[in-house]
RNA sequence: CGGGGCGUGGCGCAGUCCGGCAGCGCACCUGCUUUGGGAGCAGGGGGUCGGAGGUUCAAAUCCUCUCGCCCCGACCA
C-alpha cells in the first residue's frame, strides 16, 4: 500500500475529547472516528487490525470444532418476553418499533435467538454437543459510553454458545473454550490473566473473566501467589480476627449527640473501628433489609445482591430508616430491630462487646454481644475484599490489579432453555432441556486493549500478529530518484513474497513521516535515506525497542523477510 | 439519573465577564527554497460562532428554551 492512494488522516494533536491512551491513539492514528457518543466508524488502519483479531478469533474457534453463523442485528421481542429479560434487561437493550407497531431488541447478546434456533432444529442428544459462535455488531445502551471502544454503544463481538446432553459435556466444552481464549490472547499479544467472576444479568453460575492487565481498566482483580484470581465483585478474602476472646460485658446504652459515622462514634467513644458493627439498611426491590457489617469494612452490594436475589438494590433514604428502624440515619443497630430481616457478614460472628447504634437519635449501644443482644437471621460473605486482605485458599496475601476485560466464559445450566421450551431426547426417550454454556470475545475492545499494553509517548507499537502492516518502508525524500527507485525496489520485492507493507510516499519532510511511522506503530520499519543510500545501506529498525540494524541495500528484502518471520514466531502458541 | 464542564473553519484554542470589523496555531491549496525526528518565505481558500426564539441601533458575547459532547458518580453481559 502507498500512503498516498491510502487514507489515513493522521493527528498532529490530541481530540479533547480521549482521556485514555487508547482512545487518543486511535483517533490520532487514524483508526476511527466518532460518529456520536460511543458510536464509531473504522477507519482503513483500524479496520485491518480488527480484522486480523477476527480472523485469529476464528481460526481458534475453528480449532474447537465450533461452528460459524450470523444471526440478525433485529430480535423480535417476543424472544426477550420468553426468556423474561425483556423486562429484565432494562434500559440497557436497545428497543426499536416497526412500521405496524411491533417491537424489536437490536441484540446486545444472542442466547434468545440462538436457544431459538436450537429447539426449532435439533431434537436429539445424538446431536450434541453443538457449539454455535458468529462474529457481529452488538448494541448496548451504556449510561455512560467511555475510553473509545472500550465501552461503546455499538461494538463488535464474537459469541458463542454451546448445546449438551449433560453437565460433564458442558464442562469439557467450558475447559475447551478456556484453552482457546487463551490461545488467542496470546496469539494477539496481549499480557492478561482469567479470574473468576460475577455472572451478572447473563445468569448462570461458573464463570470466567479474561482480563487485559491495564492500569486504566475499569476491572479491579484480586489475586494470590497461589493461582486465586477474582473481580472486585466476587473475590472472597479473610480478614484478621479481633476480640475474639474477650469476656463479654454488660450491655449500656450511652450518649452519642450528633455523632453519626464510624469515625464520629469510635472516636468520641474512644473505641477502635472495628468495635462498631455497621447496620446499614437497604432498599431491595421494596423489601428492606438489614446488613451488618465490621466498622473498618466496606459492605460488596454484589455479594449481597447475589445473596438477596435482587434486581434492584438502594440504600434506604434517611426517611425509609426512620420507618424502618425507629432512629435517623446514622443511629441504626440489630437490638431490638423488628420486622426487618437482618443479614450479617460472617465475620461478625467473631464479634465481642461491639458499639451499635440504639435506633433512636444520639444514643449507642456499647457492649453489644451476638446471642445475648440480637440474633441476624443469615450470615453470608459480604465482605468487599482489600488488599492485604488473606486468601481462602492459601492464607497467602493477596494484592489486586486492574484490568479491561475483554472476554468472559459462562456455565447458563438451563435457564434460557427451561424459559424458552428448548428440548430435545435423550438416550431414553425422555424430553429434556439443553444443557448451555455461553462465550464471548469484545473484539473491537481487544483491539483497544492491545494499544493500552503496546504504545509508549510517540505512539502504537503492534504486535506483527495484529499489526495493519508488517512493514513500513520510509523514503527519506521523495524528489530524489534514486532514492525514490530503491525504496519502490523494497516495496515490490517485499510486496511479491506476501508481506503487508505501507510506503509512505508522501512528499513529506522526514520529520513528520516518521513521527507519523511510530503513531501508527508498524512494527518493523525500513527507512530509505541518503545517508545508508550513499553506502549502498538501508535501515531496519524495530518499533518497540527501537533496535536499528544497517543492510545492505540488495539483501534488504530477506532481511526484512526474516524480521517478519522472527516477530510471527513470537506469537505463535 | 445526580454533580461538574464544554460547543467559535478539518484539529487544538483565544475572544464571552464588560455587546461594536470573527481571530490565532496547526492542517489545506499555489509558487519558490528546503529534505534524517512535525522546515522557511510569499500568496490563497474555508466559519450563518451547536440550534430556535427574545432584548438591542448593534449579539459569538445578554436572556429564555433546546440539541449535542466530555468528565466524576450511580449503573454495567
Amino acid at each position: 500500500m502507498r500512503w498516498t492512494r491510502f487514507f489515513s488522516p493522521t493527528l498532529k494533536e490530541t481530540p479533547a475529547e480521549a482521556e485514555v491512551k487508547s482512545h487518543k491513539l486511535m483517533l490520532r492514528a487514524a483508526m476511527m472516528r466518532k460518529v456520536s457518543a460511543g458510536v464509531y466508524s473504522l477507519l482503513p488502519l483500524g479496520l485491518r487490525v480488527t480484522r486480523k483479531v477476527e480472523r485469529i478469533v476464528r481460526e481458534e474457534m475453528d480449532r474447537t470444532g465450533a461452528l460459524e453463523i450470523l444471526m440478525p442485528v433485529l430480535s423480535p421481542a417476543e424472544l426477550w418476553k420468553e426468556s423474561g429479560r425483556w423486562a429484565v434487561y432494562g434500559k440497557e437493550l436497545m428497543r426499536v418499533e416497526d412500521r405496524h407497531g411491533r417491537f424489536f431488541a437490536l441484540g446486545p447478546t444472542h442466547e434468545e435467538v440462538v436457544t431459538d434456533i436450537a429447539r426449532g432444529e435439533v431434537r436429539s442428544y445424538r446431536q450434541l454437543p453443538m457449539t454455535l459462535y458468529q462474529i457481529q455488531t452488538k448494541f448496548r445502551d451504556e449510561v455512560r459510553p467511555r475510553f473509545g471502544i472500550v465501552r461503546a454503544r455499538e461494538f463488535i463481538m464474537k459469541d458463542a454458545y454451546s448445546f449438551h446432553a449433560t453437565e460433564e459435556s458442558l464442562e469439557e466444552t467450558y475447559s475447551k473454550m478456556y484453552e482457546a481464549y487463551t490461545r488467542i490472547f496470546k496469539r494477539c499479544g496481549l499480557r492478561f490473566g482469567a479470574v473468576t467472576a460475577d455472572s451478572g444479568a447473563i445468569g448462570g453460575d461458573v464463570t470466567h473473566e479474561f482480563m487485559v492487565f491495564a492500569e486504566t481498566g475499569e476491572s479491579r482483580v484480586f489475586a494470590c501467589k497461589c493461582g486465586y484470581a477474582a473481580t472486585e465483585e466476587r473475590a472472597e478474602g479473610g480478614i484478621e480476627k479481633r476480640a475474639a476472646d474477650e469476656e463479654p460485658l454488660p450491655l449500656e446504652k450511652v450518649s452519642t449527640p450528633g455523632m453519626k459515622t464510624v469515625e464520629e462514634v469510635t472516636a468520641f467513644l474512644r473505641k477502635e473501628p472495628w468495635r462498631l458493627l455497621k447496620t446499614i439498611i437497604y432498599n431491595s426491590d421494596g423489601e428492606y433489609v438489614a446488613v451488618l457489617m465490621r466498622g473498618d469494612r466496606e459492605i460488596n452490594e454484589a455479594k449481597l445482591a447475589k445473596v438477596l436475589g435482587s434486581s434492584s438494590l438502594e440504600l434506604a433514604e434517611p426517611e425509609e430508616i426512620l420507618k424502618v428502624s425507629g432512629g435517623p440515619l446514622g443511629f441504626s443497630g440489630p437490638v431490638g430491630l423488628k420486622g426487618v430481616r437482618i443479614i450479617a457478614d460472617r465475620s461478625v460472628s467473631d464479634m465481642v462487646n461491639m458499639v451499635t447504634g440504639a435506633n433512636e437519635a444520639d444514643a449507642h449501644f456499647v457492649n453489644v454481644n451476638l446471642g445475648r443482644d440480637f440474633e441476624p437471621a443469615e450470615f453470608h460473605d459480604l465482605l468487599q475484599v482489600a488488599e492485604g486482605d488473606t486468601c481462602m485458599k492459601c492464607g497467602e496475601m493477596l494484592t489486586s490489579w486492574r484490568g479491561i476485560e475483554v472476554g468472559q466464559i459462562f456455565k447458563l445450566g438451563t435457564k434460557y432453555s427451561t424459559a424458552m421450551r428448548a428440548h430435545f431426547l435423550d438416550e431414553t426417550g425422555t424430553e429434556r432441556p439443553f444443557i448451555m454454556g455461553c462465550y464471548g470475545i469484545g473484539i473491537t475492545r481487544t483491539v483497544a486493549a492491545a494499544i493500552e499494553q503496546n504504545s509508549d509517548d510517540d505512539g502504537i507499537f503492534w504486535p506483527i500478529s495484529i499489526a495493519p502492516f508488517e512493514v513500513h518502508i520510509l523514503p527519506t525524500n521523495m524528489s530524489d530518484p534514486d532514492l525514490v527507485a530503491t525504496a519502490d525496489e523494497i516495496y515490490r520485492g517485499l510486496l511479491d513474497r506476501g508481506v503487508e507493507v505501507i510506503m509512505d510516499d508522501r512528499e513529506e519532510r522526514p520529520g513528520g513521516k516518521f513521527k507519523d511511522a511510530d503513531l501508527i506503530g508498524v512494527p518493523i520499519r525500513i527507512t530509505v535515506g541518503e545517508r545508508g543510500m550513499k553506502d549502498g545501506v538501508v535501515e531496519i529498525r524495530l518499533r518497540e525497542t527501537g533496535k536499528t540494524t544497517k543492510v545492505e541495500t540488495a539483501g534488504a528484502v530477506d532481511a526484512a523477510l526474516d524480521m517478519v518471520r522472527d516477530l510471527k514466531k513470537r506469537y505463535e502458541v
